[in-house]
DNA sequence: TCAAGCTTGATGCAGATGCATCTATTGCCT
DNA sequence: AGGCAATAGATGCATCTGCATCAAGCTTGA
């Protein structure tokens, strides 16, 4: 709660703590898509934001501001996407530069497969873990170190 | 703490902030060291490491376990670092497949700076933003989330 | 109305990562 | 000893990321 630049040594366990755990968990989560000839995580992120669209789809840049991406990495990710048929590119009426990004019936699948196994990982490395209320605790507190915007 | 497979509402949430904000911390560190022209954070894990061995070094294998980087990773940025003379191969007398890693002064006067700016962001994005026991409480329960082996 | 500047999205290039595999050495087991 | 498996570390290759920059379309203001 302090403002001096050294950090306390709670603050550097709790950081240390956080990057460490999250890496290992997000290693595993990703090992088990693999180990089942799945997609990697990232493709999950923008499925699963495209079907909360519906069929309206999003904009690149929707996309952008929803997932933590960079703006190279979602044009990348979106042609790998639609080379596999997991998305569309549509062309939008009143903005000539841009496109709308829709899911297929082949994402949705590939969506509802992947939350299978990731669903799964996320139960057992965390739901497994700890009760309802540390988890809903969890949340709060790092909800609280959120970046400005934010909202999930 | 059940064992379905599918998650709780609250571990889901809990997952997703963990992802979203831990990603978001180490950018907002990672970008303040590249502002002061300072080396990626995965220079720091290792100068870290080293620096606390002291004067016996570490083998690259001691680094994997204590890091969590992959073997490749460490071999290769082991090579970045020594050929930057941040740190020094030595050969290691029982075992000739081996090699000591040891920092050299240049490597701890670059540790040193990484630390000046990388604790403070520690101190401002996670340190300002809770109360030491609200840090505790964090490492806590993050602690049970990690897997197997660890210690830190 | 048209030039300057902003927004949207793509891309060339350098560097990093992931995967599999390779070499060298050591340790073990018979 | 002699061979076989395990360990330590490096590396070729494909992919992915990060950075800078680009082209195309839009918007605004004089």
């Amino acid at each position: 709660m302090t403002e001096k630049t050294a950090p306390a040594p709670e603050a550097i366990k709790a950081w240390a703590r956080l990057m460490r755990v999250s890496r290992q968990l997000m290693e595993s989560a990703e090992e088990a898509l693999k180990a089942d000839g799945l997609p990697p995580l990232a493709w999950y992120d923008v499925l699963h934001e495209l079907a909360e669209a519906g069929e309206g789809g999003l904009r690149p840049f929707q996309l952008i501001e929803r997932t933590l991406f960079a703006q190279y990495n979602i044009s990348r990710l979106l042609a790998r996407l639609e080379a596999d048929g997991q998305v569309e590119k549509l062309p939008v009426a009143d903005d000539g530069r841009g496109q709308t990004i829709r899911i297929t019936a082949k994402g949705r699948g590939t969506r509802r497969d992947m939350w299978a196994v990731y669903g799964r990982s996320i139960a057992e490395l965390v739901g497994a873990k700890l009760s309802a209320d540390e988890l809903t605790m969890v949340s709060a507190l790092l909800g609280r170190l959120r970046q400005p915007p934010a909202s999930n």
